[in-house]
DNA sequence: ACCGGCGATTAGAGCGCTCTAATTCCCGGC
DNA sequence: GCCGGGAATTAGAGCGCTCTAATCGCCGGT
């Protein structure tokens, strides 16, 4: 429980403690003779350095603090191992903090994380704008999986409107006219892929069929949006929604109505996440390369923490259709 | 980018850096007038408290660690809500580290913490228990969700044995004997939950039907411990799969070789997430309290912290049998 | 007017480390 | 044997904050 300091093992192994801070930093040119001295006193009074000391005195912590929208969220899971890899790559440390699945829980967050002085921030969630401004003042920032345009930070993500496009002109080729979609509310990119839709509905002549329901990125959303569109008097062929937790949701609905799927209605998500390659979902969705996306987020922003690069730059990749089972002809389609 | 510091915070406001470090940490007796004087000072200049500088002068850092096993694990999701609401509660913020499914990497998270010198470490995943003692040691530390008895360390769970128990007693009263089970490898509390499970066959009378493959908590294990078992020349008519995320991959083997479940084979699971209740899936499982585990290690570790409480505490709770759709009778029989 | 007492404020010494500048050491060259 | 120079080591001043002890200021009581 006791702190054992530098100075102590400095004594023991008699030398000085600026000595001990050297070879604690492994540094170049320290004599093996000592070197082995220090180690050793060190090893045998548990020696752990202090790292509030050290931050403070060097201002750099060499810790990234990660903010994730939604633990639940596999799609954020999966963009932290693409963190996770690329820090373990570049020996920094990773600190997650839980956004609660609300803006003002990311800022708690962020905020905690200032105030560690983390070097640098990954924003993986649906933090304001204002508040990604103000947070960008103050440290590097890399925002992840966001359409927004945002200025004064480093983005990387894929198109969404691009993807929400992809995932309608596969309904409508597959007969589909009444296709609705499940908003995603305020989650990442959700704004993007409404667009997206809405857009490519048009350009299919289908405005009429227009129609969407509200929801925010989570399984419990996805089951009633689709309870909710399900339950109209011209109910849809198919439902596009915002992302793959509350397709899922959607499905189940679906199911427990007695529907199947694809037969009775057709089911469309995004993100790719893990779960929707599972046989018995077989979810059509739009793939993003998460994992790819987290590690490029990491070495962003540590190129910008290490160069102090000052211009921003704004990744977008790709999305990619992922034709599954969950989608077919609408039902009493002759194909 | 440049730090404002307590010092220039008090001389805008005309007073001593020693009164804007009462009135930052709310202090009771400073005058209202001097109060609003900082606050408005602080604000101006946009003040950021350094954690850092203020955790070497207090030894304190008002955070608790979380170590997680898999971030991929909704289990642990679950378990991580529960602390964080219990720590909104008792202002204490929180910090995640990722397990990334390995002892050696939740080791490496453990480390972080202490050398940020949290005030406290939950650490729910398979950290090895040598690695718990010494961690004890140099800070108060509940570990979750584990069976094992650990000594120098609170400790809370469910009776994993019995909640195996639970789950093999279910199954055979449904008239399955051949019923497997798929291990959880390292993964916390799967070691009893295995025992357990021999333990029941023994006691009914089933130790020749006994078959154990392996897994690791994953889905993939899942899939691929299913794909042996099913191999078999005997294959189970029923899998009891160490945790939720496995029976799903069980299920999805199953599926994709066109057994139908249950009327093929029944699957098992233990945990109960949130997926398990989705009506494609209907996982019969065994449910534990995953908030009200994180809530309470969360609150026996600040009990910890705060009153120094010496003598460890184990709280165990009792597992509970959710029955759905995933378990039924065995092929075949007349019921 | 003076004093005691108490709440409000401040001075100043660290917390454990890093970093710059200064010092010491050691070696080869003359 | 002496000197220069580079490598190895150390002294010492902070980093931004908290905390203890000391000081200040104001009130009521006499």
């Amino acid at each position: 429980m006791t702190q054992v300091t530098q100075q102590q093992v400095a004594e023991k192994a008699g030398v000085s403690p600026a000595l001990v801070s050297l070879v604690m930093r492994g540094a170049p040119n320290v004599s093996d003779h000592r070197r082995r001295l220090v180690l050793e006193a060190a090893a045998e009074l548990g020696y752990r350095p202090n790292v509030l000391a050290r931050s403070l005195a060097s201002r750099r912590t060499h810790t990234i603090g990660v903010v994730v929208n939604d633990l639940h969220n596999p799609f954020f899971a999966e963009v932290a191992d693409g963190i996770q890899a690329a820090a373990d790559e570049a020996d920094y440390r990773l600190l997650f903090g839980n956004g609660r699945h609300s803006p003002e829980g990311e800022a708690v967050a962020v905020e905690t994380f200032l105030e560690f002085r983390v070097d640098g921030v990954i924003v993986a969630g649906t933090l304001e704008l204002a508040s990604i401004e103000e947070a960008a003042r103050a440290v590097p920032l890399v925002v992840v999986a966001r359409s927004e345009h945002i200025a004064w930070a480093d983005t990387i993500n894929t198109d969404n409107e691009a993807g929400a496009h992809l995932m309608v002109d596969h309904l409508v080729a597959a007969g589909h006219r009444r296709i609705a979609h499940i908003d995603g509310g305020g989650g990442a990119g959700a704004a993007h892929r409404s667009i997206g839709y809405v857009d490519a509905m048009r350009r299919h002549g289908l405005d009429d069929h227009i129609q969407i329901a509200a929801g925010d990125f989570t399984e419990d959303t996805g089951r009633a949006g689709a309870a909710e569109l399900l339950d109209r008097a011209r109910p849809p062929t198919a439902i596009f929604a915002a992302n793959d937790l509350s397709a899922i949701g959607a499905f189940d609905e679906a199911l427990s109505r007695g529907m199947r799927i694809p037969d009775d209605v057709s089911i469309g998500g995004y993100d790719n996440i893990g779960l929707a390659a599972m046989a018995h979902l077989g979810l059509t969705t739009i793939n993003q390369p998460s994992e790819d996306i987290g590690a490029a987020a990491l070495d962003m922003l540590l190129q910008r923490v290490e160069t102090g690069r000052d211009a921003t730059e704004h990744v977008v990749l790709p999305p990619e259709l992922v034709v599954r089972t969950s989608s077919g002809p609408p039902p009493g389609d002759p194909t």
